[in-house]
DNA sequence: AGCCAGGGTCTGC
DNA sequence: GCAGACCATGGC
């Protein structure tokens, strides 16, 4: 089932919009599944900050209610961050020829990859090498606060590349970021002198938009190929981070099946979760 | 204390 | 192409 950007599937409600009958759509498995860093959750409320403006969730059975949202910013931003377009039950159908992956995605049918924004996305990831999500939170949290703009009391936008560009590694030793600070400085360098064009690589083919981010330093495979499915549109990508190999190895030593070739990032992120929660070892 | 975390670089074979 | 040391930091 699709979310069209006519009325009915969604109303407005005061200074919220809520999305009617949506299934497929679980913030909890959203935002706690490794791909976004930006949101914490308070009562079953979820909140964070994502293109420059806070958002805030919370699912009640199969309605969505987005809090003080406008018409206007949920046509423009979140119906294409959150991917309404996209039919997961279809994908789930697709994948599921494998009974593997059916039972993967059965185990958190709420999972969505969101388009987050592309800078953001590769600037998380390099962060993520070797770290864990706790901690990954905390650098990016501090990242903004130190760098980004006030937006709201309380909510910092996440600094552009320029912003960065100049600084140095002491400069960047707030963050606590440890090894990871010159790569953060060298993709913001790489960007702002246009020699990776990171808002260009969406419409690049996989192959040639991953040799683009390859470029910089302390981007290998697995930084690349989560900037690429997470902020690039590239859900043929399938990051292999130490979690994903050992499901693989546990659960499909065959390698990824066939069925699941032109949605593996979906398929991976399933699996994922699927690890993170089964004590996979 | 030692191991691990959404890894990558560098060196040596 | 592949193995191993090393890289900062913090939780367990």
């Amino acid at each position: 089932m699709v979310i069209t950007k006519e009325k009915q599937q969604y109303t407005q409600s005061g200074e919220n919009l809520v999305l009617h009958s949506i299934k497929n759509f679980d913030p909890e498995e959203i935002f706690d599944c490794g791909q976004a860093f930006r949101f914490s959750e308070t009562n079953g409320v979820w909140q964070g900050v994502a293109f420059g403006k806070v958002v805030t969730c919370k699912r009640e059975g199969d309605t969505v209610i987005f809090y003080h949202m406008t018409e206007k910013d949920f046509i423009e931003i979140w119906y294409d961050y959150f991917t309404l377009d996209m039919d997961y039950d279809r994908v789930i159908q697709i994948i599921s020829q494998d009974e593997t992956l059916k039972c993967a995605a059965a185990f958190a049918k709420g999972i969505r990859i969101l388009r987050q924004d592309p800078w953001e996305t590769l600037c998380s990831f390099i962060i993520s090498q070797n770290n864990n999500i706790p901690r990954i939170k905390g650098i990016i949290a501090r990242l903004c606060e130190t760098f980004g703009d006030e937006i709201e009391p309380g909510f910092f936008s996440f600094p552009s590349p320029d912003r960065l560009a100049d600084l140095t590694v002491e400069d960047l030793q707030p963050l606590r970021a440890g090894f990871r600070a010159k790569y953060i400085l060298d993709a913001a360098k790489k960007i702002t002198a246009g020699q990776v064009e990171i808002y260009r690589l969406k419409h690049l083919p996989y192959e040639e938009a991953k040799q683009e981010l390859l470029k910089i330093k302390g981007v290998g495979q697995k930084v690349a190929d989560c900037a690429l499915l997470f902020g690039c549109e590239k859900l043929e990508a399938f990051p292999e981070d130490v979690w994903i190999k050992r499901v693989m190895a546990m659960l499909l030593p065959a390698g990824l099946p066939e069925c699941a070739r032109e949605y593996a990032g979906i398929a991976q992120q399933y699996l994922f979760h699927y690890a993170r929660n089964h004590n996979i070892k």
